[in-house]
RNA sequence: GACCCCAUCGUCUAGCCCGGUUCAGGACAAGAGCUUUUCAAGCUCUCGGCACGGGUUCAAAUCCCGUUGGGGUCGCCA
């Protein structure tokens, strides 16, 4: 039986490499059909928050992975400490003064355990890099059990996969020089040695580690923005694997079918921003109206909490979505792009201004709001007529009308077709908006 | 600095393991065109790559060595 696990820590959000790492490890577990194991790494009492628990927890139940089994190591310090008494008792480890003292007071803490680091060669195979071999003389003597009773990461990381019966660890690049160090570990305490596969590392695009300075990198901030859960797992399963036959939007179930660890690439990926953007474009075309509405309801009320109407009229906000369905790339873009419709505060563009609307239009504008007030059927065909009766009336091409009105209705350049804009915006916010640039007297 | 990992278009990748079927295929981005009711959608096209140097071989993107470049790790953080 195939046991995996994903140890995050709640010191942070759970990121982008996090997310990748715990997708890798859940798809091999279901490919296999194995277990998914959930371990908190909280240990570290100043740094750990709830916080940042919950967030993780919500990232990842968001994104699919769902666990089999959870653990907290701060729940299982006796355990830590017992294989650590052991490790003291067989002489493979010793006691060690802290090199710390409490703050504000002169009490020593507890003495730390220390292992005992012999020169050796140790050799791992990797199941993604191949065998790669190290000198542990260059290791130091391994602390076990710090000053404050807590295990460092590699001990409580090798006593918790080897009681949890991990037996694929798959994780990041980074933790490639943890391993021999590991490997001493799970030999000195008689410790079967799992399968390792270490997984490449995220870059960001300026070459370094994927922070907060180079964008936006916790799951949440994606979801924040707008982003559908299959694209980012689509996107990040695509860093550093490849289902083959040139295929890119693969779902999750295909993609557990295919899977396996050894097809994992070494090389490091660079986070490409505009490729995640397309292809949670891909994934919102795909999805119904339906649900991009559900979706998008709490996000509109957020940003505008003063538009009633449209939140009570599901039909004309579905209708509206479907307006933007094909051109957004994330659900935040179209709160930015359709902002016209939820509130009257439009900024014009003051460059789109000068070009479309800088010439006096008040009669043209004017004719075509005594079309439109006339029409006995406000819809998106008969107020195409009336404009296409006009422009031949007046002898202009329908361009020289149609960005001068959307520039005033909109202040935008680009968008939805003329039409269906005035569609949903209805009469009466359509003379308003017109009338602002209908000159006094014409 | 020491140790380790990595190296195909700007980016993600297919091909590499099992050398010839590849003047290296796809996607994103970029550029051009079409559409003409705009583009931030769609369609068509274009640009662009095996890091470098040595081997091995009849033949190397593919195997070996070195160089260079990039990344990671060196905590009583995880």
């Amino acid at each position: 039986m195939i046991r995996v696990r994903f140890a995050p820590s709640p010191t942070g959000n759970l990121h982008i490499g996090g997310a990748r790492t715990a997708l890798f490890n859940w798809l091999y577990a279901r490919a296999k059909d194995g277990k998914f194991i959930l371990r908190i790494e909280d240990t570290d009492q100043h740094r750990s928050r709830k916080e940042y628990l919950d967030e993780i927890l919500q990232s990842l139940s968001w994104l699919g992975f769902n666990w089999d089994e959870i653990y907290f190591q701060i729940q299982r310090l006796d355990i830590y400490r017992a294989y650590a008494q052991r490790l003291l008792k067989d002489g493979r480890a010793y006691l060690a003064a802290s090199q710390q003292t409490e703050e504000g007071s002169s009490q020593p803490l507890q003495e730390a355990i220390v292992f005992r680091v012999h020169p050796q060669r140790v050799r791992i195979n990797d199941l993604i890099h191949g065998q790669i071999e190290f000198d542990t003389s260059v290791i130091k003597d391994q602390v076990l059990i710090k000053s404050d009773g807590t295990p460092t990461y590699n001990f409580a990381c090798v006593v918790d996969d080897a009681t949890m019966q991990i037996t694929h660890v798959i994780r990041g690049d980074d933790h490639i020089s943890n391993t021999p160090k590991q490997i001493l570990l799970y030999k000195a305490l008689g410790f079967r040695i799992p399968e390792f596969a270490h997984l490449p590392l995220i870059l960001s695009k300026s070459g370094g580690r994927l922070s907060k300075r180079t964008g936006a990198t916790a799951i949440s901030q994606f979801r924040q923005m707008g982003f559908l859960p299959e694209a980012l797992v689509n996107y990040l399963l695509l860093l550093g694997w490849s289902p083959g036959e040139n295929r890119e939007i693969i779902d999750i179930k295909e993609a557990a079918r295919l899977f396996d660890i050894t097809n994992a690439n070494k090389t490091a990926a660079t986070f490409d921003m505009d490729k995640i953007n397309w292809i949670n474009n891909q994934y919102i075309k795909g999805y119904s109206i339906e649900k991009l509405v559900d979706l998008l309801m709490p996000m509109l009320r957020q940003r505008f909490p003063r538009t009633q109407s449209y939140y009570s009229d599901r039909q004309k906000l579905q209708g509206l979505v479907k307006l933007y369905q094909g051109r957004i790339n994330t659900l935040g873009d179209l709160l930015e792009w359709a902002d016209f419709f939820f509130t009257d505060e439009i900024n014009v563009d003051p460059a789109a201004a000068q070009r479309y609307l800088s010439q006096d239009l008040s009669s043209e504008f004017s004719l075509f709001l005594e079309r439109i007030e006339k029409l006995e059927h406000f819809e998106v065909a008969t107020i195409e007529k009336a404009f296409r009766e006009l422009i031949v009336e007046l002898n202009i091409s329908s361009r020289q009308l149609i960005h001068p009105i959307r520039v005033a209705l909109t202040g935008k350049t680009v968008g939805p077709g003329l039409f269906d804009v005035i569609f949903y915006l209805g009469k009466e916010v359509t003379r308003i908006r017109l009338s602002r640039w209908i000159k006094k007297g014409s």
